[in-house]
DNA sequence: CAAGAATCCTGTCAGC
DNA sequence: TGCTGACAGGATTCTT
């Protein structure tokens, strides 16, 4: 499900929710996800009271008091569930809830269990093996079209697979990387390294412009991925090419020679591209 | 080293 | 209505 936008969504509900509140109780439901819990979550849950959130690529950390984070992924199918109290069974693939002072539960779903939490201190947050790594922010200012030519320099693999690289820009998947070369009308085969100069100038504003307008619609909703808030996120129809093989490219309507939008495999990932504006 | 493949796991959907 | 296989928003870890 999530990138960037989804992630960020996930992050503003959970804020709105948690923020200033205490967790009076906390539970794990297995052992782990992607990772083993680490010792002792639970425990260091219950009783924190929250103090503030904050996203980093598609991480989202929610800081204590008492100095720890924790540090949430999604993976591929993570979502949360919030909704007031209730002493109903655990939800299916919940794997954690937490039940705040107010009367509110959150609960982390996640059926093929890609996710993972873990605790790091906040003064430290940066410094996790899982973030330590990660290239720039694609919305901060210091992602430009200097900085994305200088970390593509040398690089032959296809600019498509180069921005789903989180140590190159992080925060991107498969759906908003699709979308952004096809507004910057760059071919996904091309090799990174020509991604320069003009290219990436035209790249780069095109990223920022697709995560922006998605976050201002509340991230693409697939499947029965639902924003925290219990409201669909509406970006998906906004898609100009991801999940749309063989339907017509609105860039050419009718063109004879339009084959309509592609749908290649590269490093084992469906692309979705106009072969003939996209170069 | 960089790049590609294999891997983790469950749910859904198309096709037979 | 089953069953099977392909595929899904990710990213680490292992192999070339």
């Amino acid at each position: 499900m999530p990138e960037l936008p989804e992630v960020e969504t996930v992050m503003r509900g959970l804020r709105a929710r948690l923020e200033g509140r205490v967790i009076v109780r906390a539970a794990t439901h297995r052992a782990g996800m992607r990772w083993a819990f680490p010792p002792g979550l639970a425990a260091r849950l219950t009783g924190a009271r929250v103090e503030s959130f904050r996203r980093r690529a598609k991480y989202i950390l929610m800081r204590l008091d008492g100095g720890a984070s924790v540090l949430i992924h999604l993976g591929m199918s993570g979502r949360m569930n919030i909704g007031p109290r209730h002493p109903n069974a655990i939800p299916a693939h919940e794997h954690l809830t937490l039940e705040t002072d107010d009367g509110w539960r959150v609960g982390f779903v996640d059926p093929r269990r890609f996710g993972s939490i873990d605790l790091v201190p906040t003064e430290a947050e940066d410094a996790h093996r899982l973030l330590a790594g990660l290239g720039p922010e694609p919305l901060d200012g210091g992602f430009t079209a200097a900085s994305l030519s200088a970390s593509l320099a040398g690089k032959r693999t296809p600019i498509k697979a180069a921005l789903l690289d989180q140590r190159v820009v992080a925060g991107l998947g498969n759906i908003y990387v699709c979308e952004a070369l096809f507004r910057a009308r760059l071919s996904p085969r091309r090799s990174a390294h020509t991604v320069a100069g003009a290219r990436a100038a035209r790249l780069v504003p095109e990223i920022k412009a697709t995560l922006t307008e998605a976050i201002a619609a509340g991230g693409s909703s697939l499947r029965d991925y639902v924003r925290p808030d219990g409201e669909l996120g509406y970006f998906q129809h906004a898609w100009k090419v991801y999940g749309r093989e063989a339907q017509p490219c609105e860039r050419c309507p009718g063109a004879p020679a339009c084959p309509g939008i592609a749908r290649i495999v590269q490093s084992a990932r469906s692309t979705f591209f106009c072969a003939r504006t996209q170069r």
